[in-house]
DNA sequence: GAGTTTGAAACT
DNA sequence: CAGTTTCAAACTC
């Protein structure tokens, strides 16, 4: 764990380009000394077990709950980091946000809540400052960023959190001694009267000092309303942000640089890497509770029952089977020893907090936007991690999911324009069972992706919500459901299935509500009052029958439960629509495909169709007539991609293979280490698909409210990347990670970290495009894996990447960052490696990003797109989980061709793609924001 | 709101 | 794996 985090403040460092000066000696030392001595994969594993189970360092202890614990830990487990991902997407988006907030004023109000809250409280900000001087390492310094990201303060400040000549000594001690560590914790919750937002920051810091030295640090501050505007007041939110995966941190800080402006150049990315939990829990008083978790890492040090209780209570009508809330929450409000938890502030108030402790930089332009967020009470922040590396905060995990079950994608998105991010989030919460991989992905985030939204909460206990709470929700999914349906459609799904919350509503008569013919049950939640479903055994009540339902149908289909949707490699743009505004969210296609004989895919009856999803390869539809984008035109697409995207890998390779290297081993130290605590960030930064981008299409939009509704995102989207696909190997990266960066987001959240990704990878994206030829990282297996399904809580925590596996499919470089999360992935890679630069390496890419399962299956498989994958036939084929983990496990044949690539990068990790991403994405930003204006 | 259509899910 | 049945959503009236 030690290296981890050394890893993690030099590939800030990196990140930041400043690589060469400050850390280069740090950096490379401890963890350089040990990829080189470990193989590419071995290392990955290693680390993503310990993660995944055992939390980054923390003890057991979690996991030592009882088994069915366990279980619920497996399937609820990948369910938060599902939550995570919409918060991620939330976070990493934030440029998205702003832009989608633009283009509906609420949204916008839902950012600015975020931040302004975050401004607002200039109460907690003493308090965090105290924090912070008591340790200026702690990473908090890289909440402020991302906070200050969010608000666009200036990076300078930053610079001043960030560039903690105390974490610079300790990495040097780190490296001397390893043994040393010190971790601090910072949990900072917020509680309003009439809605709490609770903001819980753990930070763990590990500082390589001579002496282990444990700071705890408590401050709680319930001003809330008080401080805050009333309307935030209106809605409870629970923001958990935890600090305690150093690893994530990396991605996350690589992410979130995106999200810093010029002023990241400034700031030095020397932030530690400590790992970042944010988990953002909302509760409707009422009826709608959602979390939303970013994890990084999952600390199982973190994890407490009453975490999971504590969830439990948001989440009423969600399922809980993820574990990363629960150990986010738990470590917020244990932080027994290690950390010390700073409870005050609102989600916003924390990074204006953090801020302040540093320096105070954060722009409080944000107040103004926080008044408008208010309303809305929906904590959009919730994912963002500082970074480390300091420009540019923060990286939000990803969403699950890219692949995002339709369901989710129904709840989560479409209706709240406003409060999209908290839509999400709330979307996931609600239901999100889904697959344990599906869950710990989501991601989505995201997994996918989705959170639950108000309605979702409900539990049992409340099923009273608050009219205008309800009226709050219900016009938020309204607004969803504009972003991603056309228009005229829209009502009729409000109407008939999505309730006024936006949660999914179903009308089951003899099943129980226990099969997946039922929408809630499908998408992994509860059943809701609003539900008129007969004999109903989808509920909190039943909470053993539905997990052994859905373990069964798991069991038959480790799918079953994963995101339907998954992002595609090839960006190219469908706009097949009739409506011109209706492009297809191209990088996104039904995983298995749709059957539709009848309805020409131009209804509901069809999943591609009703997902906002062009149709793809897999595919059996007769005379496709998609309006998001036909079945035909997507295998042409695909066939010329294949051609144009070898072309151009090379060529960028060669050309940044040099510069790359310095940045590479950085990235690679925090890819290992970090993998599993961001799984998305990976993706992100190493999303080849970037120059493919041309080519493939724009999957993540689809999650992204649909064209119409939302112009203006997908203009600054579209502008920003299209333009530039061919030209510079940059612009490629830059498009590449605005790629990833939808798929990642899992869908909604997606465009929003695009954004901020882009923003990252701006500046560097030279060397991650470098990267992503060089280590051709298979795409997600491991995402794959996790969709698949598996329940288990340890295939879960493997996979953790899982929610990133859906970006997977956008970023065929990427893969190398997704490879390191999923040991799975190597293999695919393996195979791809050899060819990065063949036609067939995009299609497989995509194929791996896009298939859960069929990425397992692949690893061996050749590079050629899978279109078993995507047809109709595979439903059923998901891979056993046994043999995902095998898989995972297994360095056999696929870890030859790992070690044959690893050594190949060994002198540029793979990895580094993601700090040099980080860099560039001011540039991207700033483009994005032009795009926006 | 009732009835029909549709295609996924489940079953054989 | 293919064919059939069941199911509930989507759709129409």
């Amino acid at each position: 764990m030690d290296s981890p985090e050394v890893t993690v403040k030099t590939t800030a460092a990196a990140g930041s380009t400043v690589q060469s000066s400050n850390s280069p000696p740090v950096q490379e030392s401890p963890f350089s000394n040990f990829l080189r001595n470990l193989s590419p994969i071995e290392p990955v594993k290693a680390q993503h077990v310990s993660q995944g189970f055992l939390g980054l360092n923390s003890p057991p202890l979690a996991f030592t709950s009882p088994r069915i614990n366990a279980l619920r830990e497996a399937s609820s487990l990948k369910r938060p980091r599902y939550h995570l991902f919409p918060s991620a997407d939330v976070s990493a988006n934030d440029d998205g946000c702003k832009k989608f907030t633009d283009c509906t004023g609420e949204l916008g109000k839902s950012d600015s809540l975020l931040d302004g809250r975050l401004v607002a409280d200039t109460q907690k900000d003493s308090d965090l400052k105290k924090f912070v001087q008591v340790q200026p390492d702690i990473s908090l310094g890289r909440v402020g960023e991302y906070l200050a990201d969010r608000t666009e303060v200036d990076c300078a400040n930053y610079t001043t959190y960030e560039v903690n000549p105390d974490l610079e000594q300790s990495v040097d001690l780190l490296q001397s001694s390893v043994s040393s560590i010190t971790y601090l914790k910072g949990s900072i919750s917020k509680s309003n009267n009439n809605n709490e937002m609770k903001i819980k920051v753990n930070a763990h810091l590990t500082l390589s000092g001579k002496a282990e030295e444990q700071l705890q640090g408590e401050s709680t501050d319930e001003q809330d309303c008080g401080a805050l505007p009333p309307d935030e007041c209106n809605t409870e939110s629970n923001f958990f942000i935890d600090l305690a995966s150093k690893k994530q941190e990396c991605d996350i800080s690589a992410q979130n640089e995106g999200s810093v402006h010029e002023g990241k150049s400034a700031c030095h990315p020397q932030l530690l890497p400590e790992p970042f939990q944010i988990a953002q829990t909302y509760e409707d008083s009422e009826e709608n509770a959602g979390m939303i978790v970013l994890h990084g890492l999952v600390d199982t040090t973190m994890h407490d029952t009453e975490a999971n209780q504590h969830q439990r209570g948001f989440s009423r009508r969600c399922l809980q089977f993820v574990e990363a809330q629960p150990k986010a929450i738990v470590s917020s409000s244990n932080s027994s020893n290690q950390a010390s938890d700073v409870t005050s502030l609102r989600a916003p108030a924390t990074p204006a907090e953090l801020e302040g402790l540093d320096s105070s930089h954060v722009d409080l332009n944000a107040t103004s936007s926080q008044r408008q967020l208010d309303n809305l009470s929906q904590p959009v922040t919730p994912l963002f991690l500082p970074r480390p590396s300091g420009k540019s905060p923060l990286t939000i995990s990803k969403p699950p999911g890219i692949g995002l079950h339709l369901n989710s994608i129904v709840n989560a998105l479409p209706k709240g324009g406003a409060a999209t991010v908290g839509i999400k989030l709330a979307s996931a919460e609600c239901g999100m069972f889904e697959n344990n991989a599906s869950v710990a992905v989501s991601s989505m985030i995201s997994e996918s992706q989705s959170i639950g939204h108000l309605n979702l909460s409900q539990p049992i206990e409340h099923h009273e919500t608050p009219p205008t709470e309800r009226k709050f929700n219900s016009e938020h999914a309204d607004n969803f459901e504009e972003f991603n349906q056309p228009s005229p459609k829209k009502k009729r799904q409000k109407s008939s299935t999505i309730d006024s919350d936006g949660c999914k509503r179903c009308n089951c008569k003899k099943t129980q509500c226990l099969k997946l013919y039922c929408d809630c049950f499908a998408a992994g939640i509860y059943c809701a009052d609003s539900c008129t479903c007969q004999g109903c055994r989808n509920r909190p009540e039943y909470e053993d029958t539905v997990l052994e339902t859905r373990q069964q149908i798991e069991s038959r289909n480790p799918l079953a439960f994963a995101p339907k949707i998954v992002q595609h490699a090839n960006d190219i743009p469908v706009n097949n629509g009739d409506d011109g505004n209706r492009s297809m969210p191209s990088s996104a296609k039904h995983k298995r495909g749709c059957n539709c004989k009848k309805s020409m895919c131009l209804k509901k009856y069809c999943e591609c169709y009703q997902a906002n999803v062009g149709c793809s390869d897999g595919c059996r539809c007769e005379g496709c007539k998609n309006s998001y984008g036909r079945k035909e035109d997507y295998v042409r697409s695909e066939e010329m991609l294949g051609n144009r995207a070898c072309k151009e890998r090379s060529e960028v390779m060669f050309d940044n293979k040099l510069e790359l290297v310095t940045s590479k081993k950085d990235f690679l130290h925090t890819e290992f280490y970090d993998p599993h605590l961001t799984p998305l960030t990976p993706s992100l930064q190493c999303s080849d698909q970037g120059k493919d981008a041309q080519k493939s299409r724009f999957l993540s939009r689809r999650y992204v409210p649909s064209p119409d509704s939302d112009p203006t995102i997908r203009s600054s989207y579209a502008n920003t990347l299209r333009p530039q696909k061919n030209s510079d190997s940059n612009d490629m990266l830059l498009e590449t990670s605005k790629e990833i960066m939808d798929v990642d987001s899992y869908g909604q959240g997606m465009d929003y970290r695009n954004e901020d990704m882009m923003d990252q990878l701006s500046s560097r994206g030279d060397a991650l495009a470098d990267l992503c030829h060089l280590t051709p990282l298979p795409g997600f297996p491991s995402v794959a894996v996790s969709s698949s399904g598996s329940s288990k809580a340890t295939d879960w925590k493997n996979i953790s990447g899982l929610q990133l596996y859906p970006r997977s499919d956008s970023l065929s470089s990427s893969r190398s960052l997704h490879w390191r999360g999923s040991p799975v992935t190597p293999i695919t890679q393996l195979s791809g490696n050899k060819n990065i630069q063949e036609p067939d390496s995009d299609n497989r890419v995509y194929d791996i990003s896009e298939d859960d399962t069929p990425d397992i299956l692949r690893e061996a498989s050749a590079p050629t797109k899978s279109v078993k994958v995507s047809s109709p036939n595979r439903k059923r084929v998901s891979p056993p989980q046994n043999r995902m983990n095998e898989i995972r496990s297994s360095t056999s044949g696929p870890l030859k061709s790992r070690k044959f690539i690893l050594r190949a990068v060994s002198s540029f990790p793979p990895l580094t793609p993601c700090i040099d991403s980080k860099g560039s994405t001011n540039q991207n930003r700033s483009d994005i924001e032009e795009n926006k204006e």
